[in-house]
DNA sequence: CATGAATGAGACTTCATTCAT
DNA sequence: TATGAATGAAGTCTCATTCAT
């Protein structure tokens, strides 16, 4: 009889409970995709290291590919809003010119995959264009895009060309660094630094 | 004597049978891997298609694996191979200055991975930098990043710079084609060139 | 309440079906290991004989050989616990001393084995040094060894003695049966039974 | 023409080839069947160490199973000649009774089969009737048997009585020697010796 | 919602045997 | 007689997914 009662109570417990273990299917299936690659972690593992029953698991998701999207975007999110965040903070504290900002904002990120370079190998891995479109429509991703585009318009550049070259400079920036910390090239990303900003600020020149 | 003579064409029929099933088997996975992609690409098919039977795939390579690497190694070494030719003979006709011998050399392989994504595709998904080791031991491979990196040297330049400046090169330049050819971004390649080759330009411009 | 009352019998339910399935896959494994041998035994026959699936095979066990050693330790700890029974048994209906002992349990044995055969060729096929070991420890067939060492210790004889003793009783016993029963040589085991006894006689009668 | 006059001469030398292609056949066989087991070992390897072409394999047995009785046929033969040898010389030297020349033949045995437990265990694995059979059609084998039981028969015991007490004892020696050599149960057999001897002594006895 | 036993298609690989040379 | 490349049936085991409870 209680229980009855308590059904809004019951159902907030419920759904935080749900939460707690959509999360704990997340954490265990990220750790477990970077550690050993998507393809070679099974799903079996994934719900005994969430602590969730296998059928559970096709509660939270299509399947195990679903699952790498739904991871990083979710991430690739948090990631972005903070770079965004100290960028902010930082132009307040000592404004910046655009190619400063850019920099920053690159640095940024590389430091943050140089501790998480988990997260990077798992995006390089699986991406394909609909995810990256995908990400597009995250509002903590795309407005990074406008931003950048936007300069260029008001400076009066050519829109298509200022897409090129935004374009050009995440290939550039995201191979380098993909091959750095996650190919473990015999390139350390912190001796290509000086060189690949370099290169950064001859494009952005115009 | 008619006995010694078929001794010789014995062995030619079965070594000349042997290279065609080979080569078959080749293109088959080739065109398998490439399609498909690897891992859903299973041996059963790839022997379906050779016209082989499925032990005889064993004969020619130690697993699925093996083989990508095998068919990677073998079909970039043909393109290096003839993109140096045609950069020499190109050169002889109307000698470049080394900047321009750089872009004519993308150029060629851009060209080339135009008509066959297929490939850029396999090399990128299965590279590894114990792959790219092996391919720099290639003779035809690996003396292309010699001839860039003894420019540098000759124009003295630092040497360690000449290296990660190719680095960069070469992250950007596939990383660029990757994503217009394989990945279908909007960005078609032929419009990126002209600010591919600007960037290229300005970053070996030192 | 009518649910919780479910709760319980639904778990029953599941676990009885488990039990019955497990049971199936023993027997019908048992049937044909012992029919045909283990190596020429195929995991899938197992499966289509005993009505279940090819993946809950591994379920239940690591492999085929896995399977064996699980057969013969649960037949073995079997017979050993009846033969223990029977013996009590007689001893109570009519005590007899240690050698009358001895015989009445390998009689047990013998008779069993007859019309089980199967059971000992798979036993003596799958012989190992840790195979012996995992059985000594199960209470039901470790007890009749400790029986048998603990009589010549009371009888103050040297244990080192009596363990050989019991090892050569038991090679003996054991050769004879398995070369009269599986092998089906010639000598049919009743023929031989007095002249054995005899000998088991004169070896315990030191 | 030359070749055609060496006709014999050549066929000698073909078949002093063959002897000797077939001898190294049987030792590459037997160093791996004895090490690996049957079963685990693959034809490919026997031919490998052998230095013969697979094919040529099937030129000189049947398949895997028969060349394993040929090789213990032959073996074994050798092994019994060498005893039955060793016992004639040892008996004219110092004449034995007939349960002491039993027990030189079994220690014999004994301490060829401590030098070469490979071969016991080879033979024990391998066992079965039709191969007791073959093994008894040698001459080499079979008169020792017909020693034996020709004691028996002189000495006026009932003829049954004796192959059946010959049984046990073939019986127990092997099983315990098995036991001790080959599946390395704790008891050495020199441990064991005496007490086995001792045993052998009250079955012939009567 | 949650569970986890059961499923079974299908993956990879091995290897005894054949047969054209 | 000798060869060894080719065969392909047969083997073991995996794992995403379902569904009765």
């Amino acid at each position: 009889m209680a229980e009855r009662k308590c059904g809004t109570l019951k159902s907030t417990k419920a759904s935080e409970n749900k939460k707690l273990k959509r999360n704990r299917l997340y954490d265990a299936a990220f750790e477990l995709f970077s550690r050993k690659g998507v393809n070679e972690t099974v799903v079996d593992e994934i719900v005994k290291h969430a602590g969730i029953a296998k059928g559970t698991f096709y509660l939270y998701c299509k399947d195990k590919y679903d699952l790498v999207e739904k991871i990083i975007l979710k991430r690739s999110a948090y990631v972005f809003e903070n770079a965004m965040k100290a960028l902010a903070e930082q132009n307040r504290k000592s404004p910046m010119d655009f190619t400063g900002r850019v920099i920053f904002f690159i640095d940024y990120l590389i430091e943050f995959f140089k501790q998480n370079s988990n997260l990077l190998s798992l995006i390089y891995k699986n991406l394909s264009w609909s995810l990256y479109e995908k990400a597009m429509n995250y509002e903590e991703i795309g407005e990074a895009k406008q931003i950048f585009l936007r300069h260029f318009s008001l400076s009066g550049s050519n829109a298509q060309t200022a897409k090129r070259r935004l374009f050009i400079v995440v290939s550039m920036v995201g191979a380098v660094c993909y091959n750095s910390l996650v190919l473990k090239s015999p390139y350390d990303i912190d001796d290509v630094k000086p060189e690949l900003y370099r290169c950064v600020k001859k494009i952005l020149a115009g």
